[in-house]
RNA sequence: CGCGGGGUGGAGCAGUUCGGUAGCUCGCCGGGCUCAUAACCCGGAGGUCACAGGUUCAAAUCCUGUCCCCGCAACCA
């Protein structure tokens, strides 16, 4: 390794979240996925900023407000701080938590605006349609039909349009297309997972039409340059955050020249058009770089059922942390689904992971072989023999772990490198089994140190590299192995083995099992 | 023929890119061990990989067709 290397910079952010609610289960799981990706790469020696937050404006925030009786800036500022503080409480380590009311939000949001209009790809024009007063919504004609009482509907709202025209502001999105594909191409890696970007792929290729990105029926939203009877459709705003948040239009800021372009946007599988489509498309019109990647994950079931508001079955996030626990919540929305598909949740299948693989598999693990150095080692790190082949075979699958693991979330797929850190511990227990260190203890004292000795050795692996999934829990089993925070708990320790005679805590189980509650 | 995804032991999934005796977790049955959070280990039962054809020495995996399920179809976070 190099002396005072340069630490390599990953930006990362999640999308920005809609504060016209509060945020559910769906919202933490990507929170969480985006932390876990961000912590993973700061113990790997990156310099990460990590960027997250809440899109404020656009017409819905509005009628939110307008329901309540209050501003739309009041219920902004109400519901983001909710979605900070859930944040927090989910251990969330963003280096930022960006507004899109923040004034340097309305400065770059200009900026890009003004960079896209002197490329020659902004226009204004008249946009026209059937549109509902009701949906505040625009229809295209086949999705609208006169019905028997002479009047045209919105079929799908079952709402009375008309024909409107509304001025607004246009992006030329059609000039893209075949710049856009060439990106695809060229940059088979850009949209994640394949399945998901294939959609985005074939939906570029049917033809793009230019995009109204201007409103004139509502001001909540950043002002249009030089026609302040037009604020900016909330997508053009809510894209550009993620250049806000390292210094643009400051091109020339430290910030912006280490971070920018963005390493990874994690983002819902909802809103893939946006950031695979639009948002490479505006930047290029800006002359700006593209970001390397748009992992797009799936959404959460309940019990196999969509979550919707309607059918009342959203959970809030300290909903499960309360009873679960945060790092087993934590646990199992990253182990439990493979990110990108859609996954599905229940109280049993979150039990299953908290017992099985947390309690038991690793808890467990954890707490007979610390047991077994307290009682029997002098309550320090017992000192290791030569090594049997069983121990080298074990040591060789836990070292292999950082490699794969790497590899693993280099394309956040967080469940595999989960699967394979527990499949080491499945072979550290059927070795500790077959060892029988409780028989050496009597027969070999000297190789039941070096089995205990092997044994803490994968705890220690593994516990490191669970700190970005579980950083309280990894965090408390890196304590009874006496290491120190700080370096030792850093991926380049990885290598660096258990010091033998170093003292030892009294073991505590780390992982509690849930158990029902009687009737 | 709008686009994309999917249908694998009781449940949930992986495997399909580059064909080679069907794998994982949970559950179930039997055994072992007693260091440990009644945990851990070993063994077993259970699947014609949606259906029908085709290519091949060989197909869950490639090709064709059919059925079923889900998402999307543009101004919507």
């Amino acid at each position: 390794m190099t002396i005072n290397a340069e630490p390599t910079p990953f930006y990362i952010t999640t999308a920005i979240s809609y504060p016209n609610g509060t945020p559910h289960i769906g919202h933490a799981y990507e929170f969480i996925a985006a932390d876990a990706m961000a912590r993973f790469k700061r113990l790997d020696g990156y310099d990460v900023f990590f960027l997250t937050g809440t899109d404020e404006h656009g017409q819905k925030m509005l009628q939110t407000a307008e329901k309540e009786g209050i501003s739309p800036r009041e219920l902004a500022q109400r519901n983001s701080d909710v979605f900070q503080e859930t944040q927090d409480e989910l251990a969330i380590s963003y280096d930022r938590f960006i507004r899109t009311t923040d004034a340097d939000h309305y400065e770059a949001a200009q900026a890009i605006w003004r960079r896209m209009e002197a490329n020659g790809d902004i226009y204004l024009d008249k946009y026209s349609g059937w549109y509902s007063v009701r949906d505040e919504a625009f229809h295209s004609e086949e999705d609208t039909e006169v019905r028997e009482d002479g009047v045209r509907y919105a079929k799908e709202t079952d709402t009375e349009v008309t024909w409107t025209e509304e001025e607004s502001y246009f992006f030329r999105l059609s000039a893209y297309q075949d710049r856009l594909l060439a990106l695809y191409r060229d940059q088979p890696s850009f949209g994640a997972p394949r399945s998901r970007f294939n959609e985005v792929i074939r939906f570029v290729e049917r033809g793009l039409e230019d995009l109204s990105i201007s409103r004139t029926t509502f001001d909540w939203g950043v002002p249009v340059p030089g026609n302040p009877r037009h604020v900016m459709y909330v997508w053009v705003d809510a894209l550009t955050n993620y250049l806000t948040g390292v210094g643009f239009p400051e091109t020339g800021s430290p910030a912006f020249r280490r971070y920018w372009p963005a390493d990874v946007h994690v983002i819902g599988k909802d809103i893939s058009r946006f950031h695979a489509i639009y948002w490479p498309a505006f930047l290029m019109s800006a002359g700006l770089e593209l970001p390397e990647r748009v992992m797009i994950h799936g959404h959460l079931h309940n019990n196999g059922v969509k979550m919707s508001k309607s059918l009342g079955n959203t959970v809030a996030p300290t909903d499960w942390t309360q009873v679960y626990g945060l790092d087993q919540t934590r646990f199992f929305l990253l182990r439990e689904v493979a990110f990108g598909a859609d996954g599905n949740y229940s109280h049993e299948a979150i039990v299953s992971r908290m017992n099985s693989d947390l309690a038991n598999n690793l808890g467990n693990l954890a707490q007979r072989s610390l047991s077994m150095v307290a009682k029997n080692c002098g309550a320090s790190v017992p000192a290791p023999g030569g090594h049997s082949d069983a121990d080298l075979a074990l040591l060789g699958a836990a070292d292999a772990l950082l490699e794969s693991s790497r590899d693993y979330y280099s394309r956040q797929e967080f469940s595999r490198a989960l699967e394979a850190a527990w499949n080491v511990l499945g072979d550290a227990n059927a070795y500790f089994a077959e060892q029988q260190p409780w028989v050496l203890r009597k027969t070999d004292p000297a190789r039941m140190e070096t089995v205990l000795y092997t044994t803490l050795e994968v705890v220690r692996k593994v516990a490191l590299l669970a700190q970005p999934v579980m950083p309280g829990s990894a965090g408390r089993l890196l304590d009874a192995l006496g290491q120190p925070k700080g370096a030792a708990r850093s991926f380049a320790a990885f290598g660096t083995p258990l010091e033998p005679g170093t003292a030892l805590p009294a073991p505590q189980p780390v992982f509690p099992k849930f158990e029902e509650q009687a009737g």
